[in-house]
DNA sequence: GATAAAGGGGATGAACTTATCCGATTTCGG
DNA sequence: CCGAAATCGGATAAGTTCATCCCCTTTATC
């Protein structure tokens, strides 16, 4: 349903929360979420364009977040991927269907409606949430490279 | 959001639905719905061997309506060519989100079954009601070769 | 039967999405 | 000011969806 390079771009944004402002490089940003290398980059600088995220060249850079994670919901993120709108004109061009759809699009359109809903209930922080301890994206790579984890207290992690 | 190969879909179901029974040619649907010709036919197979649609060869022929237009709903129309599932299992493989997903893919599936009963809440009936009288799909061409209209005492018809 | 009308289905091309590659540019640190 | 570390962005390849083309089989009618 949504495309797979949105998926990409939520999971780096996630991982990008849990950093909380510390930059990540494109290359940990891949590992951490199983996104290739190269296309990790091309969609980090769409986001970037879209200013959800901040780039920092040369040595030290990386990415970092440039947006409020208690306030950006899921649509937000996804529409900078898949454009996911609204129907708002007749597909099929019909003049008669100005601000007025037809029951068959008027019908999709309130399903890409609800869908809106729901993808804005969700923010980046209620992502980072996760009762068992472990988000589907930063993680095994931190405890490689020994950044300390910020809830390693966790309640029944499995490793 | 859909393909546009389910847009084509459904505005032949709702041609087929209006027809009443009546067989319809690929020809004829492809002019009422703005399909393609030939792409039409390749959604008619599919419908086809999905059993929402019967075919009949020969002279006289073409597409028949092959299901009960009051209880088929839009989403089991769009699933014969977008699959939309439901999230089951982690995308990443995470076998420690085995029935489990995290807050990321549990909001996205949350998120398709909002969809999910958004599109089951339409039957092809409900479609075929429109104030206006005019339906986004079968229409322009019953007029040319002079099928008899349905509704043709309609409220405000522009031509 | 012959013929014309119709769907069946494989092969192919066009367009878009996904993914990779590589050279250029920026930036930090000695 | 040099070199390593990092992003930038254009070119290209691979894969998928969308669309077209063509030949075949089926079927109703004469």
């Amino acid at each position: 349903m949504l495309s797979t390079t949105a998926e990409y771009a939520l999971r780096m944004m996630i991982a990008l929360a849990e950093a909380e402002g510390r930059p990540l490089t494109s290359e940990q940003l891949s590992r951490r979420t199983d996104v290739s290398p190269d296309y990790a980059v091309k969609i980090l600088q769409q986001l970037g364009r879209a200013k959800f995220v901040r780039a920092q060249r040369g040595r030290g850079g990386g990415f970092r977040l440039a947006c409020d994670a208690s306030t950006t919901t899921l649509l937000d993120l996804v529409r900078v991927i898949d454009p996911l709108d609204r129907i708002t004109k007749c597909p099929l061009g019909r003049v008669e269907h100005e601000g007025h759809l037809c029951a068959l699009h008027a019908s999709i359109d309130r399903a890409i409606g609800v869908l809106h809903d729901e993808l804005r209930s969700y923010t980046l922080n209620d992502l980072l949430k996760d009762e068992r301890g472990t988000i589907c994206a930063a993680d095994s790579e931190t405890i490689q490279i020994g950044i300390e984890r910020r809830h390693n207290g966790s309640i029944s992690g499995s490793n």
